[in-house]
This record gives structure tokens, C-alpha cells and sequence, in this order.
DNA sequence: CTGAAAGCGCTTACAG
DNA sequence: CTGAAAGCGCTTACAG
């Protein structure tokens, strides 16, 4: 059936086998057109046999040369992904379709490039036209000038960041910080105030970088201005990984006057925490009230269910909504912030 | 600095306001030829300044046309993604980087398509040429006979997958049946003879399934060729998700005549069934013996250390290697097998 | 050392 | 209802 090595059957062999014009087989295998001007059905079928008879597939770089897209959206995102990321790709790959868009992903690494920077840049995807949109979740380490100049170079583009200004693309805006407030406001008025902090390791590594230590930074703000600074000894690593959280939630628990309220840096951290307190024979809340950030999947599973920040439901219609809508525009539509924003969720652990 | 809103500068654009030829901007752009018939630095320069002043950006669309390639390969796996796919991923990255290329993600929904099937498919960016080669992780729901037209139509294909024939593809086997066999008699050797299983959901859903269900079809029939056939009440879903992992294993532990040995599905279940067991004071493996599938980073890191089969190191330079020779060679490579077998991990927990 | 020109595979206004 | 032809942005053998 396919066709012989060598050079691919292009819609030139096909309309030599067919006996029609290159012409009739580019309407036919688009699609368009076929209500103004229709193709005899004995022609289309014709030239769907000498399709099937060549192994004819369509090449996609002359199409979009010519009709100057690709069809094509881009998931950005920092590896690795989590369920929020793949439930927008998803939410991409359903949306896209309706508009005929297929969804890829551009996994970029967790750490800034070393030097010398590779050649050629993973970004090369977004700058080059590979894709005619992107949507770029939260955390990559991708410059504001450099989402400039690709939304200036004529990429649509939606970034999920809490501290950048729209400028040629719209901004969602997750609004982590009220929602971290408001977190911190409810273990206040709890009572608590040894309150600890489970890290991610880049949030003590560079606790001054306003993306990467959005929360640590937040949480510790709210603390301070409630006069109730958070107290070093409390604040320890383990986040990102399991068997660390539990670990050092446990040291925490031993040390001399020992926190009575931890939040972790993410939900999973959070989880293992909860574990780690139980084997101690500590109750949660009651010795140890534990929130998590994140709102991930797994926290209204467990028992007791877990409090933490996140956003309530992880529907991404409308910034997904709002790519299309820029892919199709014109290219006028100026940058908005979309809000959607986090909320604390209240559940047993606190 | 960028062009204004409208049509995008080309190397036309480029080469008008330098006052050269399109020739001498692609030239000094693509970095070819630059010693045969080097480009004088003045030349060089004025071209460069015309680029930053345009805002002008190469257009692939127009190259992969030409080149008859698009510099952009592809890992395609099932989401969720797992530390062994991003590792794929960045061995992918490092070693395409040499020769020039970049890579995609192409993350493939879960569950088969529903009817009726969503047009466009994600397979579109394979199918179409807007990669030149692919590597496909197992478990991917691909068919078979797909992957052999895509390798027919002039794709460079390297399959990740236990029980397929090369067909114009690679296939690296990572022969996953006789390390699964090997697990189950080192548990018999141990003494075990009542085993339990810590199922995926699609095990249970589709148990005939040579590919969904291959871990499960495996480690019954080895037990079944060791005259200690699985009992059904000792097999139940939970590998999925953490909290159902560590009901389910209270659950086993509490029925009348419990398995002193259960094999889970994935790591992550098996983690979970050592927390479940520990909360419930059974010891492992002094009570339990506990296995999992799969050597993720997690299991080593944990005590007990978890004994577990699966791929010793994350090293798949070999295939990704093959992968660029494939796509660098004229494309007359036939179809290799490349064995990359799981082993039998034996660490603490059995 | 540089430029004029052909052509990659497709689409689409236009002429018939 | 169908075909001839131009052209999308780039690359590259070739002529000068």
C-alpha cells in the first residue's frame, strides 16, 4: 500500500494517478470550499483511491507556509508536569479541536539553562513559528522580555504568572496572594502561633525571587505583619519530596517547643506531614493542624481531608477560550489579566 | 525595536534593508557554507543590525519546507507523564540538541478515544510531518498498524514496547515478562504462598489485555506455573491512587486468612501498602512482604528500601542515539529489536 | 565574494 | 464543475 522508498507522494502523484488537477485534490483533502463549488462524488472517490493506493499523506509545511499557520498550540510548562498542568492540556486539546488545532507540549527544564546556553533553545518552538499559540503555565523560567518579544513577534500567547503585566498577551493572573493571607488569617485565628513552613528547596535557595518563592515570601509577610514573625527553627525543606517531608516533619515535632501548625509548600508535602505526625502518635488537627498549597487532587481523599489554597475547580475555559480567540483574531486584541483567583479551602486537618 | 503590527519582516524584508541579496541574510542566518564562500564581517554586521531592527524572526515553515525537514522530533507517551518519561525527555533534549534539533512532548489522552473520534486526532502531528522522528513510550494506546504506516510514510520511529515485531521501526523491548517471573520466585523462595496484587484500574477493567494488563497477566501466570494460582480475593484496585492503595492493603491485611506477600503495580502503591501495614503495626516484611513495579526514584529512598523490578539505570542513550541515526541516515535503516530488560530489584521490603 | 532564480508542497483567487 | 498559475518564506546549486 504505501508508497515506494524514497521521495513521498505529494498531492502532484496524486492527481497524475487520479487524472484531475492538484487543485481538485487540495479541496477535496481540506475539506474547504466543497458547498460553493462540489466535487462530483466520482471524482472524490477517484482521488481517495489513488490516496489509499499511494500512501499519500498530507505534508504540513506547504500548507502552512501558504496559509501562514500551523495549526498548531503549544502547552508550556516546567517539568515535571503535575495534574493541574494536564488537565489544562486536555482542556487545550478539546477546545483546540473545535477550531481544527492540535495541542504539543514544550516540557522545559526544571533548572535555568547553564552555560553555555544549549543550542538549539528549547524555545526555538515559540520563536521560529512552529506554533501559531501558547499557553505558559506558572513556574517556568521563561523572561518577561522574552514573552514580549514573541507576542510582539506575532504569537498569541497566555501566561499564567501572579507578578507580570499583560503586554501584547493576556496575563492570568492566579492571585496566590490574598489567598496565602487568608491561610494564614485562619491559623491565627486558631490560636496557633508556632506556625511552620515545609519548603521546597528553591524557595530557600532564593528566597528573594519574587516568582519562585511567591508562597514562603507570602506566608512569611502575613505572619510578620500579624506580629508573629515566622521563627527560623521552623521553617525546614522536605516539600518537593516525599520521604523528606515526612522526615523532617517528624524532627519538627521533636525539636523543643515545637510548632502547632505547619503549612507545607505543596499538597503532597502536606499528605506526608499528616503521615509523619500519625506514626508519632500526634493527632491532626489537635496536636498538629497541617495545610497544604496547591489544591491538587489527592488532598480531599485522605482523611483528615486536607485544608489548603488552590483554585477551586480547575476549569481553564475561559484563558483557553481567550488563545483561540487570539489565534483567530486579527492579531489586534490588546493584553488582558484574566483573574482566577485562589481560594483558602477550609477542610478537617486545620 | 519589533515590526509593526501587520505582516511579519521576512528575509526579504532583512535583505532589502541591509541592500543584499535574500542569498547573503540566509547564508549569515543559517550559518552554512560560511567557509567555502565566507560573508565579509561588515556585511555580516549590517545584516545582524537589519535582523534586530526588523524584529525579524526565521519563519521554519518555509525552511522545513525547502530542507525537506523540521528539525523537531517528538516523545509521545500516555499522560500522566512519570520520572522515567521526563528522563526520556531530557536525554531526548540533550542529544537532539547535537545535531540540531529540538523536541516536543506529544502526551496522549489516557482512555481510548471516544466515538465519535475527535477530529483533529493528536496523531496529526506525527501523521503530518511536523516532526521527523518520534520516540514512543509504552503504553501508549498507538495501534500497532498505525505506527507501521507512520514509518512507511518516511517517519523516524522509535517504539518503547513489549510485544511488537520491528516493522521499519526500532522497538526497544524492555522485556518486562522475565523479570515480573522473577519476582514471583523469589517470593515462593522466601516462602511466600499466599500473594496478593495491588492493581491499576485498567488490570481489572480489560484483564485480557496483552498490553494494558501485561504486568497482571504475568505475574498470575507465573503463579499459576508455580501451582500457587492467584486467589481473587486477594487482588484489588488501589495502584492508581495513593489513599485507595492504603485502604485497600488495611482492607487485605484485616481478611480472614491475609496474604503474607503482595505485589503492587506501581512503586507508588507499593509505598502506600508499607504506611498502610506500618499504620496497622504489621511489620514489613516481617509480616507483610511488599513489592513493587516499576523502580522509581522513590523506592530506594524509603524504609524498608522497596524491592521492585524495572529498568536498573534511566540511561537510554541507546535509543535516542538510534532515533537521530534513523532520522540523519537516507532512511534505509530496517527494523532492529533493542533489548532494554527490566531486572529483579531486591532491596528490604520482601 | 554575492546575486538571480528555481523550487520545496501546498492553497486559493481567478479564468474558463 | 475543474484547471492553470501565482505565491507563501526559505535554501541552495549555479552563474557571474
Amino acid at each position: 500500500m504505501p508508497e515506494k522508498a524514497g521521495r513521498a507522494p505529494t498531492q502532484r502523484d496524486v492527481a497524475a494517478a487520479a487524472g484531475v488537477s492538484t487543485a481538485t485534490v487540495s479541496y477535496i483533502l481540506s475539506g474547504r470550499r466543497d458547498r460553493v463549488t462540489p466535487v462530483t462524488p466520482e471524482t472524490r472517490e477517484r482521488v481517495l483511491r489513488a490516496v489509499e493506493q499511494l500512501g499519500y499523506r498530507l505534508d504540513h509545511s506547504g500548507r502552512s507556509l501558504r496559509r501562514r499557520r500551523t495549526e498548531l498550540v503549544c502547552v508550556v510548562y516546567r517539568m515535571p508536569d503535575n495534574p493541574w498542568v494536564e488537565r489544562l492540556a486536555e482542556q487545550v486539546q478539546t477546545i483546540g479541536a473545535r477550531s481544527g488545532y492540535s495541542m504539543i507540549a514544550l516540557p522545559l527544564p526544571s533548572r535555568p539553562p547553564a552555560e553555555p546556553v544549549p543550542r538549539p533553545s528549547p524555545l526555538r518552538v515559540l520563536r521560529e513559528r512552529y506554533v501559531d499559540g501558547a499557553i505558559v503555565a506558572n513556574g517556568t523560567l521563561i523572561e518577561p522580555a522574552e514573552l514580549r518579544r514573541l507576542a510582539a513577534g506575532g504569537l498569541s500567547l497566555v501566561v499564567f504568572h501572579d507578578a507580570l503585566a499583560p503586554a501584547g498577551f493576556d496575563v492570568v493572573d492566579l492571585v496566590q496572594r490574598s489567598a496565602l493571607t487568608d491561610l494564614v488569617g485562619h491559623l491565627l485565628d486558631r490560636g496557633h502561633t508556632r506556625i511552620g513552613y515545609l519548603a521546597h528547596d528553591v524557595e530557600l535557595a532564593a528566597p528573594d525571587d519574587e516568582v519562585q518563592s511567591l508562597k514562603y515570601r507570602t506566608v512569611a509577610a502575613a505572619l510578620a505583619a500579624a506580629g508573629a514573625p515566622l521563627d527560623p527553627r521552623l521553617v525546614v525543606p522536605g516539600a518537593d519530596v516525599r520521604e523528606r517531608a515526612y522526615v523532617e516533619t517528624q524532627r519538627l515535632l521533636r525539636i523543643e517547643n515545637p510548632p502547632t501548625a505547619l503549612i507545607s509548600s505543596s499538597d503532597r508535602g502536606a499528605i506526608d506531614a499528616i503521615w509523619a505526625a500519625r506514626d508519632l502518635g500526634a493527632s491532626v488537627p489537635g496536636d498538629l493542624a497541617i495545610a497544604g498549597i496547591g489544591n491538587g487532587t489527592e488532598g480531599s481523599a485522605i482523611r483528615p481531608a486536607l485544608t489548603t489554597v488552590g483554585l477551586p475547580r480547575l476549569d481553564f475555559t475561559v484563558p483557553v477560550t481567550r488563545l483561540f480567540e487570539r489565534i483567530t483574531a486579527p492579531g489586534e486584541l490588546p493584553g488582558d489579566r484574566i483573574p482566577q483567583p485562589w481560594q483558602l479551602i477550609v477542610r478537617e486537618s486545620t
